[in-house]
DNA sequence: TGCCGCAGATTTATCATATAATTGTCGTTG
DNA sequence: CAACGACAATTATATGATAAATCTGCGGCA
């Protein structure tokens, strides 16, 4: 196993991401990354994770950089180390799933229909909520901010924007618009999980005919209407559920 | 300022959570969480974070310890740290609040009723999709296990068991009942939010009387009526959400 | 036989020190 | 005044040594 976390070699296609970037940073993340990766696509579900010093060696580091890559994922739920017993991989049920970075690799290397259909009906719960609750504050400023998003959306629809790209900021203008910090947590969650599903939504080309809903949710909010809000995104998100399951039909 | 991260002479009155314990499991880990609690309750707001070698100092712990403590606080999305700039606190929107430890130390050191209410903003939008799914979900195992919930809740009222942890015991139940992990994800969430908040609840005795209320919840989701189940649980968080405003008018 | 306890081995935890890499600052120079 | 270069501060990486925790197995003892 030759494991290059120097990057040396590795040509970055993606620039998407600008800070949290995790690969070419420094070792450290590189180590993050690549082990991050490993665990969740269950590597080390019958092979017993390795000792701090077989990790050194596999990965051509010293053991300062593997134990603050351990240390890291073990602060994001994924390990879990005591003297002598050696360091292990946490059930998944302990794994932050709503740290940006387990999300990434649990997308990027395992995507399913299922994962995806999961994912969707916790947006449906969480989604309208902030909608309904950003009617209630909005103010100039939220309103605009969704606003704005609405125009790329119309935009891309001209071919001058990124479908997806605007699609995205709709919806995280709305979390914010929520005014609640853990509504507006989810911003990192919901554009992890759209741009990676983009494989999946890409293949269903009609599906941007969904523009008139979204203004109908930025009208609602506009007239600090919270239920029709509510309403409007239940019917949005529920149309990604159908196609969805369209999908898992099909499959 | 003198840092007992040692824990020499701490007595630890609290023996409440058995395995993720912080504070007293080695320096490291007294350092994340002296550290974490410095940083959601503003000490750096205004004053520069120190260097790494200053915070190895103060802590009197070698920079080893003090390098893995802020790599975690990295993982959590509280610090950021480059070469030459130094380590820095990161905006408070880029936390992780959805991580046990970060909502701890938010609620322990900074326990407000804004941002309970927030909390249960959330709740409301959560748990009754979730009661939902648990009702679309539902098989033997997990109807028993919510029922072993209420049935605590039900000893509880007897004074044959803790209030509070039969609650939460019902509530996590229904998450994990909804065989969805991101769903499942908000038990630690939960749990920890309610355990801070006692202090709040515990002012309002008639509170116990939801106790039929939650028996609406197990009935439904047996009955395998998601609609139903939603409903009532969402008439268990409004209330919870009274509450609180109550509080707040008086305030 | 069966149990208790101690010695050794293994692995993480901690410390100390040295060197490299990154990047802001400031002065110099054209 | 701008661009370049030397310097300095800070994190990043490497290495080696020692401490602490705890599992394993051996041996003694009742």
């Amino acid at each position: 196993m030759n494991h290059d976390i120097r990057g040396d070699g590795i040509l970055d296609g993606t620039g998407a991401r600008s800070e949290p970037a995790g690969a070419g940073r420094n070792l450290t993340y590189g180590m993050l990354d690549t082990l991050g990766k490993a665990i969740v696509t269950g590597r080390y579900d019958d092979a017993p994770f390795p000792t701090e010093s077989d990790l050194a060696k596999e990965y051509a580091v010293s053991r300062s950089v593997t134990r603050e890559a351990v240390k890291m994922l073990t602060a994001k739920g994924l390990l879990t180390a005591r003297p002598r017993k050696g360091t292990s991989v946490q059930p998944a049920v302990n794994w932050n799933l709503f740290d940006p970075d387990v999300l990434r690799w649990l997308l990027e290397r395992k995507f399913s229909l299922d994962l995806l259909r999961q994912f969707t009906e916790l947006r449906i719960a969480i989604e309208p909520a902030a909608a309904a609750l950003a009617a209630r504050a909005a103010n100039q400023e939220r309103i605009a901010a969704i606003h704005a998003g609405f125009d790329r959306m119309a935009a891309a629809e001209a071919g001058d924007d990124d479908p997806l790209e605007s699609d995205i900021a709709f919806h995280i203008a709305v979390l914010r618009a929520s005014a609640n910090p853990f509504y507006a947590q989810f911003q990192d969650v919901v554009t992890t999980a759209l741009r990676t599903s983009i494989r999946f939504t890409n293949r269903f080309k009609g599906r941007t005919a969904s523009l008139s809903q979204h203004y109908a949710v930025l009208g609602a909010i506009e007239d600090g209407d919270s239920q029709t809000a509510k309403t409007a995104m239940v019917e949005l998100i529920a149309d990604v559920m159908v196609l969805i399951d369209d999908a898992e039909r099909k499959a």
